[in-house]
DNA sequence: CGTATTATTGACTCCATTCAAAGATAGTGG
DNA sequence: CCACTATCTTTGAATGGAGTCAATAATACG
């Protein structure tokens, strides 16, 4: 009896994450043979780490539930944010190049995952020819992701801020998550590391979209009252 | 005779850029399957594109001579250069996850590229399972070139410039090109472009550069005399 | 030779950083 | 429960680096 709930709390099949995580672009026979090999792993802690950079890449980890930040140093020591990770996302792709892994995954919160180990790869994609495309389009969406994060570096600290609020927005609301109120799991200082500003810089854009009746701030809750007109920031409205 | 100098020319097995492009990690046979798939093409002029960002993806392409740019416009339409392509590497990974490219590919002077099939991916790895791992550290090598990328993102100007001429020299030197002495095949306002600068701060920084004897510069051609001394202004020597 | 493109240089401006101080919150132990 | 501490956040003032605007110079090209 006990074993039966764990089943069906441990496998793809049941996995509410289904739509977003590996399963989504394949058949109910694909999703088991991928359950197989699949392993899940219980819940860590904030401030605890899923793996670190320089670490030997032995899987492609999936959200689970929580989050997480991918995090790397650069050559003064300060730690750039390059993604937040919500349920659903894979990482751990940039570790294949050198085979070890380029940057760290840490837990901004209580948060478990499911791991694809690095060793079963290739016979999964051989018994499961899905995944191979599966998996080379997460690894695209981590190509794409960043290059668009690349694109945004250069605007404006109000821009960034905004296309920051509403992408965090879009992908909770993606996850069934609520979209208009939420908490982010990041400090200012943590939010300025993701977006390229100090987190005087942050704490003063937050405040004026405050005041601009855009959102209401109390600390890392944020209440977005006006999505349209945080778009509107960056959507060339001039 | 021809016929058998035409196959000489083409086949990846003769080609120079065996140890970097896609081949890199196969052995004979297997260079040879992957071969037999691949498509050459023939010469475009400079300004010409290999691919538009929007296009359907239908290839990964690998430059084999020249060089390319790979462009995408931000919301305001400004261009972004996202890299800057040398013989052996391979581009339109990004291309996979929404099944069209989310950048352009335009050719910076007369260059030749080489066609992998999109619809040949899936049975090519089937076939030779050594290639399936070989694109994948070509797609994690394209993130942790974006992520570098956005890491450097927040440095100045003066190291910007600095990683992106010692970058440049260390790519070139790996394909035998003269790693001290080059065209830069580049506008100041594309390397602007790619390194989140005005085309006023790159004159004003290679000038810089100049005064400083770290280099040498005449419009698009560089004369590298210092390699270290650029390489001490980004490597925290302070 | 004339035109278009590309590059240099200078002066001024502005946005984000830096430096500094104070305020708010959460967590800990007595 | 309160005091104490560490961490996080807010706010202000001053600074500076890169952008913007503008004019000129050099080069490429038809």
């Amino acid at each position: 009896m006990s074993r039966l709930i764990k089943d069906f709390q441990v496998s793809c099949e049941n996995c509410n994450l289904d739509a977003i995580c590996l399963p989504r672009g394949l058949s109910q026979k694909e999703v088991e043979d991928l359950s197989i090999v699949v392993k899940r792993h219980g819940m860590i802690q904030k401030g605890e780490y899923i793996y670190r950079q320089g670490d030997e890449f032995n899987c492609i980890v999936a959200i689970k539930s929580g989050s997480a930040k991918l995090v790397a140093n650069d050559v003064q020591g300060n730690e750039y944010i390059l993604n937040v990770l919500l349920p659903g996302e894979l990482i751990g792709f940039d570790g294949l190049y050198h085979s070890q892994y380029n940057s760290s995954a840490v837990a901004l919160e209580a948060t478990s995952f499911c791991e694809l180990p690095a060793d079963q790869l290739e016979t999964l994609c051989m018994k499961v020819p899905s995944i191979f495309r599966e998996l080379f389009k997460h690894s695209s969406e981590a190509i794409n992701d960043t290059q668009n994060q690349l694109i945004n570096s250069k605007c404006t600290a109000e821009e960034k801020l905004a296309i920051f609020l509403t992408g965090l927005s879009d992908r909770l609301k993606k996850r069934g998550f609520s979209s208009l109120q939420f908490n982010i799991p990041l400090t200012r200082q943590e939010m300025g590391g993701h977006l390229g500003l100090t987190l005087e810089t942050v704490s003063r854009m937050l405040k004026q979209f405050q005041n601009q009746g855009l959102i209401s701030v109390k600390r890392r809750y944020i209440e977005i009252n006006d999505l349209q007109g945080l778009r509107d920031i960056y959507s060339g409205s001039d």
